[in-house]
DNA sequence: TTGTCGCGGGG
DNA sequence: GTGTACGCGACAA
């Protein structure tokens, strides 16, 4: 089959299957590690490139005389001689230049422009951003050979070892490694601990840490994987090999682990760290020759970036959330850990082999984007997976695409100081509504790009709505070929990763447009024309549903949430939604996408909705808050299921059932305290206690503490009297003790004014007042609870045409 | 109500 | 080789 133009810029050109890293140095070496489908043998392969950059112009080249050539000519591939080649057409890099080494060729660069400006510069940066494009060593080997990582493999044809660190506390200048976790998928698992090798002290972490390394290097895998793996187990492990004076020969060749610039996009965030150097350790990410470095922790985030349906980011809770924590893991409490290891170390070594399991169920399960991204873009599998979808893989891509048609580059955008425009929100109305139906376009924004050709004004050819193109078209194909696979197989897995991928692509082509000086084809025009017609279509929609008899309760963006009038089926409902969406252009599809019994509406983004076999989701933060008192949710799920099928008495009933066990007591001290992070030290908060007192630490201290460990997590409450109290908990964070002097006065308040505010909209205020009255101080004018039903009050009218905010 | 600060993750 | 995250919640003013 022909490739076309169009699909080089997606996929390269050049099919060499089976690569798994690749290691290039400036002097235009290349190491390409290659792995054959299936089998186990590994193979490196030594391979030459020319080290190239971009540049404006020639000028700072032309000292050169007759070392400087124009591709064709004869010597031009010389060790010593500079080759030039024009691209065409309009943009700020119109050479592409390349020598046999890198240096030389930017020496002769630094040369040519420290005479031109009179003063000695001594790296390319310092020409800044305009004056050349240079890629890293690895990229422009890829780029210039359109090759790319992975043709030919699945997930599990990659060599994948998982490790963990476990140590004595999170800082690595005082605490140490006393065991590591260690397991691969083709079946080895060990744990390598302080204590069996009879020595102590130092000596012992240092000979535990030369175990890893030689560990890893006789396992020999492709790729090394866990949680936080750059945010904590790479650099502690760095920071005690340096102590130690161990060397941490972790790669296949030229050994060392080497630190990288961080990447933009979901690198570890800036810590609470105390000083600068600290916040550098945590913001580093790592690199070796060889094998690819990843973090379960940036998967986690790019899946949860969309999906927004997460506990919270840690690996126990993604592996419960996932159902990959198998029923006899092993829970210790992280600053237990150690304590635990001195009087139970069996305990501990479970507990860190769950650990490597869960993170490589994670990496299976979600890591799979990346490891598709990586058989596009011409960037290492490691970065691609650290990366932001926009910078980070439409760029390369856009690059890769503009040298392959020899076309000139434009520099990065700049922000012309245009004002960005969003979308719209709209809430129609508040209360409760029943017969409800969720309308929306997918993919809006990357619709409208391909539907009305809007793209990039400097890309001349066109290339992003291209790759959007066949990006939306191979991602339809790889869908339909994973629900043919049968479940579970590698098939199928390669399928979905392929088409989760794809989507991360599509969903940030809009991104992309609206990030002037991060990408380099940014249009904040062209961003904002994406919006103006996004705000036109949901206005229409919005219109047009409310001509067919919906009732409109919130839209936003690309969706709207309506209900019907009584006595309409679904068949009805999917009329109305098939009707509207004729009145559509053709790549603009509007979705019937479910059907609710009844919906609470709060404000936008937060709401409530019964479906129809009974189930209740809750949705944003009025309703959702993982800091909240378990008590309040537990009092919000009952009261909202009841008021969603009009049964008020029960939402009354669930009230002053909560408010008589807070009174009396019957309920258990843990549901009224909140899980609380004490992240300062016992040192930094006794230095601010003064200025501001913080309930979580006067909680730990009242209970006669005056220690506890950063980063200790604990359960703090109200107790009698108004004064802060610490919920004691055993190793694994369970409750101890419930001593049930909590102040149920405090609680019933917060009750009334916190939780039960949350159902207002459903009522006028007198009949709210009625149902919630302060149980204390009972209203004299109550309305019989029979009389009252919720109600849906109409906020605002359907945006006119043309009108649209 | 408005601003400021801190969190997230790892032991 | 460097820097620029980000969106939300709690608390103080």
């Amino acid at each position: 089959m022909q490739a076309s133009l169009e699909d080089e810029w997606l996929w390269g050109w050049d099919a060499t299957p089976g690569i798994v890293s690749v290691w290039a140095e400036r002097t235009g070496r290349a190491v390409v590690w290659r792995r054959a489908a299936g089998s186990d043998t590994l193979t490196r392969e030594e391979d030459r490139f020319r080290p190239w950059l971009l540049l404006p112009a020639l000028d700072d080249l032309t000292h050169l005389g007759a070392r400087l050539l124009p591709e064709e000519a004869p010597g031009a591939e010389l060790f010593d001689s500079v080759a030039w080649r024009e691209l065409t057409g309009a943009g700020q890099f119109r050479y592409l230049v390349s020598a046999s080494d890198s240096r030389t060729l930017e020496a002769a660069v630094l040369a040519g422009a420290s005479a031109r400006l009179k003063r000695q510069i001594t790296r390319l940066a310092d020409l800044g951003d305009e004056a050349a494009l240079s890629l890293p060593p690895e990229e422009q080997y890829l780029v210039a050979t359109g090759r790319t990582y992975f043709g030919g493999l699945a997930f599990d044809d990659l060599h994948r070892l998982q490790f963990d660190l476990e140590t004595t506390g999170l800082n690595p200048a005082q605490h140490s490694i006393f065991l590591v976790a260690v397991r691969d998928n083709r079946g080895f698992s060990a744990v390598l601990d302080v204590a069996e090798r009879g020595l102590d002290g130092p000596a012992a972490e240092a000979d535990l840490i030369r175990r890893l390394v030689a560990l890893i290097r006789q396992r020999d895998p492709d790729v090394i994987e866990n949680h936080n793996l750059h945010g904590f187990d790479l650099p502690f492990l760095a920071r005690r090999a340096e102590l130690l004076g161990v060397t941490l020969a972790l790669g296949r060749i030229g050994g060392g682990l080497r630190r990288r610039p961080a990447s933009r996009g979901y690198g570890p965030w800036r810590g609470a760290e105390a000083d600068a150097s600290e916040r550098d350790e945590a913001r580093g990410r790592y690199t070796v020759a060889g094998r690819e470095l990843i973090d379960t922790l940036d998967a986690v985030r790019r899946y949860d970036f969309a999906a927004r349906d997460l506990p919270g980011h840690g690996l126990k809770a993604v592996a419960r959330h996932f159902g990959l924590a198998s029923p006899d893991r092993e829970y210790v409490a992280g600053a237990q850990v150690y304590q635990t290891w001195l009087v139970d170390p069996a305990r501990v070594r479970h507990y860190a082999l769950d650990d490597v399991n869960e993170a490589d169920g994670v990496a299976r399960l979600l890591g799979g984007a990346a490891f598709a991204l990586a058989r596009m873009a011409p960037r290492r599998y490691e970065r691609l997976a650290d990366a932001g979808p926009a910078t980070g893989v439409l760029d390369p891509l856009l690059v890769r695409a503009y040298l392959r048609a020899g076309a000139a580059l434009p520099a990065r955008s700049v922000s012309d100081g245009v004002q960005h425009s969003g979308a719209s929100l709209y809430l129609f109305a508040a209360g409760v509504a029943t017969r409800v139906v969720k309308a929306d376009v997918s993919s809006l924004y990357p619709s409208l790009m391909r539907q009305y050709r809007i793209g990039p004004a400097s890309d001349r050819l066109g290339a992003l709505l291209a790759l959007v193109d066949r990006l939306v078209e191979q991602r339809l194909a790889a869908k339909r070929r994973a629900r043919a696979a049968p479940p579970g197989s590698r098939e199928r897995h390669t399928d979905e990763a392929l088409s989760a991928a794809m989507k991360i692509l599509v969903n940030s082509a809009y991104g992309y447009l609206a990030a002037p000086g991060l990408t380099r084809f940014a249009d904040v025009h062209a961003a904002n024309e994406v919006t103006r017609r996004g705000r036109a279509v949901l206005g229409l929609l919005c219109r047009e549903l409310a001509a067919r008899g919906a009732t409109l309760i919130e839209g936003d963006t690309d969706g709207v949430y309506f209900a019907v009038p009584e006595g309409w089926s679904e068949a009805d409902e999917r009329r109305i939604v098939a009707e509207v969406a004729t009145l559509l252009p053709p790549l603009i599809r509007l979705e019937f996408e479910g059907r609710y019994a009844a919906m609470l509406s709060h404000e936008p983004k937060n709401y409530a909705l019964l479906a129809w076999d009974g189930a209740l989701t809750l949705r944003g933060v009025a309703f959702r808050s993982s800091r909240a008192e378990p008590f309040g949710e537990i009092f919000l799920r009952e009261a909202i299921a009841a008021l969603l099928i009009d049964d008020i008495p029960g939402v009354r009933r669930a009230y002053l059932a909560m408010v008589e066990a807070l009174q009396r007591r019957t309920l258990a001290t843990r549901l009224v305290a909140a899980r609380v992070r004490l992240s300062k030290t016992p040192e930094r908060y006794l230095a601010t206690r003064g200025a501001r007192r913080e309930a979580s630490y006067e909680a730990v201290l009242a209970s006669g503490r005056t220690r506890w460990e950063q980063g200790e997590h604990a359960l703090v409450y109200r107790a009698t009297g108004g004064q802060p109290a610490l919920l004691p908990t055993t190793d694994d964070g369970e409750p101890s003790d419930d001593p049930r002097d909590y102040d149920a006065t405090h609680y019933i308040r917060l009750l009334r004014e916190t939780f039960a505010a949350r159902l207002a909209r459903a009522f006028t205020p007198d009949d709210f007042a009625t149902l919630f009255d302060n149980p204390i101080q009972p209203s004299l004018f109550a309305s019989p609870i029979e009389t009252i039903h919720p109600t849906l009050t109409a906020r605002m009218a359907p945006p006119v045409e043309g009108d649209e905010q």
